[in-house]
DNA sequence: AACTGACCTTTTAACAAAATTGGTCAAAAG
DNA sequence: CTTTTGACCAATTTTGTTAAAAGGTCAGTT
């Protein structure tokens, strides 16, 4: 199943691909940018794309890796940072819709498009998934470690955690309505606040 | 939209013509069930159905309600014992399982099928939800009431509550392994009693 | 090594034909 | 007057077919 590129690919030419590929993904998605479009954009042959990349779906998911590098950079400083853990669970929270953002525009605008994209979505989420758990996991670790938490299972209390986000997430991805509006990020945030605030109270030392 | 039966139905009649459909709908889920499939099983001719049923998303629907009337009694039975707010709760996940089984059981057993029933779900599920709500909002009032919760906005902590499990169901349902499994309620119980200790420590009396 | 145009194969789109099924109705049966 | 029926209609779903499009490969050019 898993295809890798033959050659190194430079660097330059490798960001100018993928930043002319993510312009034509966002505007419209996966299944209805191909492989002609890309190349044309680039000035070049549709061939010319297959020397660099394997197949399409590793452009898209290289594309996706550079956003999620991103999160993960800033998860990162997040880490390193002095702040108490609530501050450091909504700063999480706010790059984490920063990140869902990201992925909504690289994804498509209908609601449609989104639903027949999920399974893709949900194969790379599953990657995802484990190096978010960790993340939060850490997170946590930090607020035991400073007294302001309770001793905890951090792995199963972030696991959960972040499985709820995920859930609340992709339940209010489905809701049409919300997509129309276009306010779908606020409402998860909305969500993903509230919770965390439950969250918080229950692990919190008292 | 909504059509009403032209006569009184016989409970007798009713309820015969019920289980039969259950059965129907139970093996092979809405979609898959014609009025010809029930005439059939009850012995008669499909106009028959017709005589008391306005279409066949009304008898599903009175299906889905006698299941929905029972769960609802034995809220009202938690409402009014004497079991304290930690036992309420977990007693009112129990036989939320169990009304998630019957309704399981009544879809259909492959997840294809799920999915495409879905919108009819959600329309049902969307005027259930704030029954179900309520109900969840004065078993909270019952333990402010008792000094065992923290003085709370009850409808909104209710309408959350009732959200995230709605969510979380959601999305288990949609792991296609877990059905292959075959304990996916199993599965999601285990997600509603780690959220439900969460919440409830997030709000009880210090 | 970097790239091309022609080529192959698989997917998707579009459309029509056929079959199924939800739903109606006048008339019959009791 | 209530209950049931078989014939009938309209709309949806299913199936089959065909043409176009798109993913991906390759021998050969620069």
């Amino acid at each position: 199943m898993e295809k890798e590129e033959k050659t190194a690919i430079p660097a330059e030419k490798l960001s100018k691909i993928l930043d002319i590929a993510q312009k034509r993904f966002a505007r419209f998605g996966l299944a209805k940018t191909t492989m002609s479009d890309i190349a044309d954009d680039l000035g070049v042959s549709k061939a010319a794309l297959y020397y660099y990349f394997p197949d399409k779906e590793c452009i898209f998911k290289k594309v996706m890796a550079r956003e999620q590098g991103s999160f993960c950079g800033q998860m990162q400083n997040l880490l390193e940072s002095n702040k108490k853990i609530d501050a450091l669970l909504t700063d999480y929270i706010e790059h984490r819709i920063e990140y869902l953002k990201a992925l909504l525009n690289l994804g498509q605008l209908t609601h449609e498009a989104f639903s027949a994209t999920k399974p893709l979505y949900a194969s790379l989420g599953k990657e995802f998934f484990e190096r978010e758990k960790s993340m939060v996991a850490k997170l946590l670790q930090k607020g035991i470690d400073r007294k302001e938490l309770q001793k905890i299972n951090v792995d199963e209390y972030a696991g959960f955690f972040v499985h709820v986000l995920r859930s609340l997430r992709l339940y209010t991805l489905n809701l049409e309505e919300l997509w129309k509006q276009g306010n779908i990020d606020k409402e998860i945030k909305k969500e993903y606040l509230f919770f965390t605030k439950i969250f918080l109270k229950s692990i919190e030392k008292l």
